[in-house]
DNA sequence: TCCATATAAATGCAAATGCATCAATATGGA
DNA sequence: TCCATATTGATGCATTTGCATTTATATGGA
């Protein structure tokens, strides 16, 4: 069941997908962190949740968008919840699931993560590269994840 | 000491970085694991260590290579080398270093597991862009970790 | 209605990661 | 030569991840 062998520049932009994510991600958490500041995952789940509001999103549909293991997003969510960033609630439509709402505080913390994190992303993408070519960029990897 | 903030077509690129990366490094790390073979991390290491023969490489080096922290490549041998698939013997050169080199079942392995790696390269990028979008998407992939 | 199966979310336990720090050797002046 | 500083690599400890499984509820037939 095996596939012809990938070309060439597939497998070196595979390779280069790991290397760039690699040095990209470690850049921003470094930043986050020097600034005393929460993880990145923190500030895509608040965002994904601001963004959702008012009605908050069920775990599975956050987990959906952040494509996050289940039981990964589930612990997430464990410690937004405890550092008060997060609400869990159940969901009136179905009695296995919650609702999640952001906080006061989530809000005021993603906003604080922001600056922060807009730096880290422009030395790490937007210093490299032009606008059309980040965009360039951006089109080509959607298609590595939008349902085949 | 704050830049201005990164354009949309920026933040689009990163957070799709993000998000193909993690569908394509699920997948990947999936099919080996469900094929009963290490992580794809073995397979990097022993893949710089198969073409840096005969010599091998100073953990260092590898550590530049792959991107990955000091720590984390430290364990990494530990683990290869108690896996019998890579030798750690003392640098002549620097007394503080090592030399590592691939063992013959390094080798071994590492052929083993190119058959499903492949399959799953070409699953999660290979069957979605054409061989000059793949050489586009390296390009501007490698420009995020080169030297800025 | 009942039951087999699917889906939502949590969790126990093992493994990997991250952070800070350490020990040992190298190096480059004063 | 001596010492301050840098580099190589390992490690203790806490946190996070991964895997497998579990609990609870939903759903769609027979």
């Amino acid at each position: 069941m095996s596939s012809p062998a990938p070309p060439d520049a597939v497998i070196r932009a595979w390779a280069r997908l790991e290397r760039a994510h690699r040095a990209a991600q470690s850049t921003v958490e470094a930043r986050l962190r020097k600034a005393g500041l929460p993880p990145l995952a923190w500030y895509d789940a608040l965002l994904e949740l601001e963004r959702a509001d008012p009605a908050g999103l069920r775990p599975f549909e956050l987990q959906k968008e952040m494509l996050f293991a289940q039981y990964n997003l589930s612990r997430l969510i464990d410690r937004l919840e405890a550092a008060g960033y997060v609400a869990r609630s159940a969901s009136e439509e179905d009695g296995r699931g919650q609702r999640l709402t952001i906080t006061k505080s989530g809000r005021a913390i993603r906003r604080r993560m922001w600056p922060v994190y807009a730096d880290a992303i422009a030395a790490a993408v937007g210093s490299r590269l032009s606008e059309s070519e980040a965009t360039t960029l951006g089109d080509l990897l959607s298609r590595l994840y939008v349902r085949a």
